[in-house]
DNA sequence: TACCATTTATATGTAATACATAATAAACAT
DNA sequence: ATGTTTATTATGTATTACATATAAATGGTA
């Protein structure tokens, strides 16, 4: 189809907008072109009269690709591909305020479901100085444990964190980056049962001395057990 | 900060452009006024007045909010609250032709994760019913071995998606259904190594067996030895 | 009264134009 | 050759006008 036709063909029968239509061209015109990241693409002037519509169709086209992070607009510059960072986008929709319940839970369950099944890449990919750094922030929180309820907060997240980091898969990382947010609204709201047994099976330190000494499955047996609290607020 | 204010602040120093502060005014809004699924927000010229801004500005926020799925537009109704499919935007941006190698073999990683993590969440939800649907797939699939590395794609995935509908989480699904299109890329790519042995060492039946008679614990690593020939191209 | 067809009003979708702004590139002065 | 000023260019914002779809009002018929 001639890229001058998008209008016409418009005007007939159809169900979606010209701005679709638009959008759409425009990435297969990404695609066909082979452009990298980097390449800038088409004035919007130059689009707009090439397809035969508006400039405000041709920005409203050009605008969802850069809210899903597909371009980036420099003034003077033009539009340039970037690579897009599929979870940032997603981080704009991820508010605790907003989403419903349902989703917000399935949240949760997903990390859980992340940090057992992780247990191969993390084993591949764990290095002697991973262990060293797992050590220390293990020191830094477990010895003061006078209260055993009240662990820091911050030492939970760094030890989790660093686990994520391990097995170097960066949307991986990037997803967890997200849902971290979360969590603190959902152990607030009344959407989880009460905590019923605040004492976990598996330590922090259990799961590093398995990192060493272990395997993939005594590892995610070990953090079954360590993340028992959390599935026992859920089930 | 008063909203006819957005404008004159903006005038003077800042970094951010008009539509982003406005953006994240209307976002505020709909925390503020506690507005629920469906409810309808004001109209954008009633908007464009409240904030002083042209119905321009007030359309490229919106739009924004509509793209991350915040927000649904209906003619002559207004713009209503959605509950947003968190996933279902991700999937915008993940364009196999565009998206760079890493965060492929990234997601491909991610899939293996997931299947492996859920263990916990199949067994707590599954049903008789859900058995003896996976065993009519497994039936399908297994008897004419004839050519064992020609196993029906549809098959796999059939299988694999049923796993996922019995966690009960619907954004899991939901992830699922992004990624499985990304998969027939990956495999066609030289992304991955070559396959080395596609022989399977546990099968989908036996993994049904262990769903009616084992635990969450064989279950994961069945499914890690299931999985093995995805993670030998990894490694 | 209830039901269906028609008209009307309204809010979003598209278009066209003008000007603002920022960043690059060109021209200039030192 | 280098730093400064000026011009150019493409995106950002504003304004106005009209197209289009559809909810809501209207009116007619059984």
């Amino acid at each position: 189809m001639a890229l001058s036709e998008i209008k016409r063909e418009h005007t007939g029968s159809n169900t979606s907008s010209l701005v679709d239509k638009v959008e759409a061209r425009l990435v297969e015109l990404l695609q066909q072109r082979k452009l990298k990241v980097g390449d800038v693409i088409p004035k919007e002037m130059e689009l707009a009269d090439t397809l035969g519509v508006s400039r405000t169709v041709i920005r409203e086209a050009l605008l969802r690709l850069r809210v899903v992070g597909l371009i980036e607009s420099k003034k003077k510059k033009g539009s340039v591909i970037t690579s897009p960072d599929i979870f940032n986008v997603m981080g704009k929709s991820l508010n605790p305020y907003i989403l419903d319940q349902d989703t917000l839970k399935g949240m949760f369950e997903l990390r859980l479901i992340l940090e057992i099944g992780m247990a191969d890449f993390i084993f591949q990919r764990i290095t002697p100085d991973d262990i060293l750094q797992l050590n220390e922030i293990v020191s830094k929180d477990e010895p003061e444990a006078t209260a055993p309820h009240v662990f820091s907060i911050d030492h939970e997240i760094a030890f989790h964190s660093k686990l994520y980091d391990i097995t170097g898969n960066q949307s991986l990382k990037n997803f967890q980056k997200l849902l971290l947010p979360l969590f603190d609204y959902v152990h607030h709201s009344g959407l989880l049962k009460i905590q019923v047994d605040s004492r976990r099976f598996v330590s922090h330190k259990g799961l590093v001395d398995i990192l060493e000494n272990g395997s993939p499955e005594l590892f995610r047996n070990a953090m079954r057990n360590h993340l028992e609290n959390h599935f026992s607020r859920l089930f």
